[in-house]
DNA sequence: ATATAATGTGAATAATTACTCATATTTTAT
DNA sequence: ATAAAATATGAGTAATTATTCACATTATAT
């Protein structure tokens, strides 16, 4: 009954070693994103990598613990990819500020979407994992968004921060999945801006 | 490679049976929302719905048929309830229409939120059936916000029926989720309120 | 060169679980 | 009262799959 590890048993010192590992954390990618969650197992993770299952037990005590990397290395990348589109913002208007947070919590959603939402929805016990990497996006708009506080028409900047970054990603999803046409035509983003803007700011601050 | 059928192989005709049927639905009901969808199987479902595996199968020729069950039962409690809330709005103002709405919506995606989350994020296949929800409550969005299309700012009201119901769904759920308060409260109602109410209806209607 | 550490292998094991079927009980019809 | 239909049972079967381990190969250190 105690936790499982959800570090490596070994670390990989060769390169051999890593390049398994490396291996490894693609084919888990490509499974689940490809053949979905109900198709991802130990034994087919390690045949797609072409090692044995063997190997894969030497670097991931268990499956669990091989999620939970791929989910570390995509949240990474999630943050990396906001924060490069929101740097240097420090003179910008309220209205500036806003559509460079929309572009980067979009750019951020939008790095493997499908992986995203397995590792958020169909994996089990995913919840805290979900919570860290919302919170990480939700402190970067908070940030950003503070300076303008009194530019600002909701009072708690809190909740305003809750609500910018859940529609944003849920608009984002649920596009993908339906509208897909509303992505590639820059319309979403544009709707995006259009909403958060009357919503965020004060008609006298326009 | 056939499709599993989705209809009972028998109609429970006694009230026995019908009894039976009814236990195996509350039953994975409340493992689903209790226990979660890995917790989830035929054998658990009858034992705690008190009859035997072989009883199941008599109604139900497999586990998805048994999900897809749930679906529609819990479908129809959305739209009945959407419905409800939705009455007699033929000579109300934009902006009563609106909050009308907002309730219709958060009133139909909270019948059973863990449910609905498991049955349309967790059980593989399940986008036909979530699309087909979600198609139902945006055609009733459609119908009521027709009448006002002239009122309305973005030029395209199948866009604006996508962001809206989508808008309000996540934030429920996601408040749900993570900020339990907001909802107790009614200040999600609110913010959504101030929201789409500054998106959708043109100033000079206001 | 040789010992030692690192890495790789995959058949075997054990647990889980969807689904069946031979058989038993209960209800309905005649 | 009795045959037929409806319903219930649950041990058993077969498939899937997480994880182990005894052994083989390759790299590094001395």
């Amino acid at each position: 009954m105690t936790k499982p590890l959800q570090k490596p048993r070994k670390l990989p010192k060769q390169e051999r070693s890593q390049a398994t590992v490396s291996a490894i954390l693609i084919a888990t990618t490509r499974i689940l994103t490809e053949e979905g969650y109900d198709k991802f197992n130990t034994n087919r993770v390690a045949e797609l990598a072409g090692v044995s299952v063997g190997s894969l037990y030497q670097y991931f005590p268990n499956k669990e613990a091989l999620l939970y990397a791929l989910g570390e290395h995509h949240a990474n990348e999630m943050a990396q990819l906001a924060q490069h589109h929101l740097e240097d913002l420090g003179d910008r208007s309220i209205l500036e500020v806003l559509q460079q947070i929309i572009k980067a919590v979009l750019a951020a959603y939008a790095v493997n979407p499908k992986l995203y939402r397995i590792l958020h929805q169909q994996v089990p016990r995913s919840e805290e994992m979900r919570k860290l990497d919302e919170a990480r996006i939700e402190q970067m708009l908070y940030s950003f968004l503070a300076p303008h506080r009194d530019q600002l028409r909701p009072k708690n900047l809190d909740v305003t921060v809750f609500i910018v970054s859940h529609t944003i990603k849920a608009l984002l999803y649920d596009a993908i999945a339906d509208r897909p046409n509303l992505l590639k035509n820059g319309e979403l983003e544009q709707e995006l801006m259009s909403m958060l803007s009357s919503y965020l700011i004060s008609p006298n601050s326009l």
